[in-house]
DNA sequence: CAGTGGTCTAGACCACTGG
DNA sequence: CAGTGGTCTAGACCACTGC
């Protein structure tokens, strides 16, 4: 559905024909037309679909390619992007091994409830006064070492039924999980990041001492249209290991 | 120069046209025949350099403004990206204030000494056994609070004639300085962070205790041609402010 | 108004994948 | 070998900037 878009249009902003594509290509993202890994329709189909030029179709695509929405893969088609995917995986997490070694990362989970979230997390994740939401606490271990303590909080609201037993016969990545069981796609994430001193709690799982410097990283994570959908707040040992980052 | 390309091409890898368009438009970022600030040639007389259609050019020159190293404005032209421009100021400082409030950043420039490099940043700057570095140490504020304590190496090489003089009397970003000065434009970075405690020294200078968190990041930034060019070792105290960083 | 980048099209052909 | 995304071209027209 192309617009006009000519001099004769007297609305004030110009919006090409493949940001407009690229929208409804949003949308049966959001709405589930095709789910995580599924296979897209080509390109000439979809260009038929919306009645424009291949090119166009491709520009959408290839935009959403960048933001990591979906994949391309030559002779084979266009996938839903998914966190199964061993590459996409580590997109959420940014700790390296000092000594540049890959590491195992062991999941432990030690608590789930379902509470009245602080008002900070309650108003991050926009939830109404009386909302509840789901507490995931975690400890992850790299390489069999206490390594990291995570505090995470979900809205009830789509994540009715998480306990701690069906988290903790889950293989694989939290937001695979996520994506398998609640259909739900984190695709953009800031961190907040700073050096703080180790609460005793987390002292004791991490196995150091009470006055151990702990990198604290803030999280809140976002699904299709900007919703945010999870606040994670992670205590990190950053003696063996550290976060890395690149500015380009 | 296009090359063929076609099957009867019996080399193994395959590269683009608009690749290779790419590599010489580098090259001529590199070898200086534009330089920061600088207006590049309109697309279409680079297609006549070049001997290729405009949409090849564009397709080059869309990637190296992808990369940040070129900046495109409608109707005016394309321009090489430089570190005076406000936008790209902030590329390289990923701190925010805690209540989201923009601060003013002052920067006491401490001492500039050249020295034998400690072996770790020598092999980051991948420098001879014998080569000299430009040390240079820094105190930055954030609204006249002291907030990060730096240290800086540089190849001496490159950055021979540095003094302390000069660089207090500089006004603006260092590497605003690095490219007006000695034409090395930064256009990559890589950050490891960590949680430490503070040294005495560093203690003393940002005004905390001695045993004060700090978030330690270690950076390692590059030119052209992926070039190494500085090592940049930073405290920052995270009482106020806090490292932003966005996962996509 | 001239010049620049930005959009859109139509079509040809290539590279890659899987069956 | 058929089907997919990837490259490249040529050309038309639009939006934006500065003069």
């Amino acid at each position: 559905m192309p617009n006009s878009n000519t001099h004769t249009d007297s609305s004030p902003v110009f919006s090409p024909l493949y940001q407009q594509i690229k929208s409804l290509l949003l949308q049966s993202l959001e709405k589930g037309e095709w789910n995580a890994g599924d296979l897209i329709p080509p390109e000439v189909e979809l260009a038929k679909r919306y009645n424009v030029s291949q090119g166009t179709v491709r520009k959408a695509v290839d935009e959403l390619a960048a933001e990591n929405l979906l994949v391309r893969r030559q002779g084979r088609g266009t996938f839903v992007a998914t966190h199964q995917e061993s590459k996409i995986r580590f997109r959420f997490l940014s700790m390296k091994a000092d000594d540049g070694t890959d590491f195992k990362t062991r999941s432990t989970i030690l608590d789930v409830k379902h509470t009245t979230p602080p008002e900070a997390v309650r108003a991050h994740l926009e939830l109404n006064k009386k909302d509840a939401a789901v507490q995931i606490s975690r400890l992850l271990s790299f390489d069999n070492t206490p390594a990291v303590v995570e505090e995470i909080w979900l809205p009830s609201q789509i994540f009715a039924d998480v306990t701690l037993d069906k988290l903790t016969n889950y293989k694989g990545t939290l937001y695979g999980w996520f994506e398998a069981e609640y259909n739900v796609r984190m695709i953009r994430a800031v961190e907040n990041l700073r050096a703080v001193v180790a609460t005793p709690q987390v002292a004791q799982l991490l196995e150091v001492s009470a006055v151990e410097p702990l990198l604290f990283v803030e999280r809140l994570s976002y699904t299709y249209a900007d919703k945010p959908v999870e606040v994670r707040h992670g205590w990190y040992l950053t003696a063996a290991h550290h976060y890395q980052n690149e500015l380009i």
